[in-house]
DNA sequence: AATTACTTGAGAATCATTCTCAAAATAATT
DNA sequence: AATTATTTTGAGAATGATTCTCAAGTAATT
């Protein structure tokens, strides 16, 4: 299946840069693939900790960067002094919304802003590479408490 | 004229806290105040210290704390590790094109944008408190270079 | 001037992340 | 399968921004 496909891909990244195959990235790569969270790196150790898998947390930075260069991985940033990261399954480019109660995190698009965000830089010559972009929220399931 | 009009301001709010108007205080309300630009603690550090004054930066940071809750400056977060302060005179909304290779910022506004963030939130029935919005360009200067 | 309460600065502490480097593992070659 | 060359890993140190601690100093009040 898919997963299995992605994790191929992920080995021929890898090779593609003269580097190891190893058991570490791979683990890593899987737990991301099977978590559709936005985890932090601690979580990530932790998770693969509780399945018996003990990988550095150096490691783990390491690794994620590499899924992040080839497209495997999102790195993001809410503001909390720390990176989380999300998988690319089923890839549709999204920005966040975060509950600054509960915290959860909800993915948004809006074709609209997308637009004007490139109008706006093109008014000013300006070249557009990329864009971050956060709505902190009180979810509606915070509300009602 | 406004600058001492919010020197004054500033002095209000302190003393509505019950806390104290200090040297140290006063002049880093002032130096925020007499610099346009977005900078972080070491650089407003440094420029006391050329100007003669010695803050230590553990007080830079609690009073941009002090002043950021009272609505004399902002903190962003351009995903940098470090936070930037601006001041807010002639204070209307705005987000932040930042220059990846120059770093520097330009500040934009679109209403449309943020009238859609209010949409999508309440689409969702979630409460919009506040939203972080940077664009990442290359900017006219830099494309020519 | 005395009292009380808050502020300051120095340096330690914190926290996420990166770095260093010796030991371990992988890949390529025999 | 053994050898070699190269990369990777983990432990812990280092880094850098920010916060904390606390003794000494200062502002406000009486």
């Amino acid at each position: 299946m898919n997963r299995n496909k992605i994790i191929n891909e992920f080995k021929d990244a890898i090779r593609s840069e003269n580097l190891k195959v190893t058991a570490q990235r791979l683990h890593i790569l899987q737990n991301l693939m099977d978590n559709p969270n936005h985890r932090e790196c601690e979580e990530i150790f932790q998770d693969l900790l509780q399945k018996g898998t003990i990988v550095s947390r150096a490691t783990i930075y390491r690794t994620l960067d590499l899924a992040v260069k080839h497209g495997f991985a999102r790195k993001m940033d809410i503001g909390e002094g720390k990176a989380r990261y999300e998988n690319r399954i089923n890839e549709t480019h999204h920005d966040h919304m975060v509950c600054t109660q509960c915290g959860k995190i909800t993915e948004f698009v809006n074709n609209d802003i997308e637009r004007i965000q490139r109008e706006i830089c093109s008014a000013k010559n300006y070249q557009l590479i990329k864009h971050s972009h956060q709505l902190f929220v009180i979810c509606n399931e915070c509300q009602s408490n």
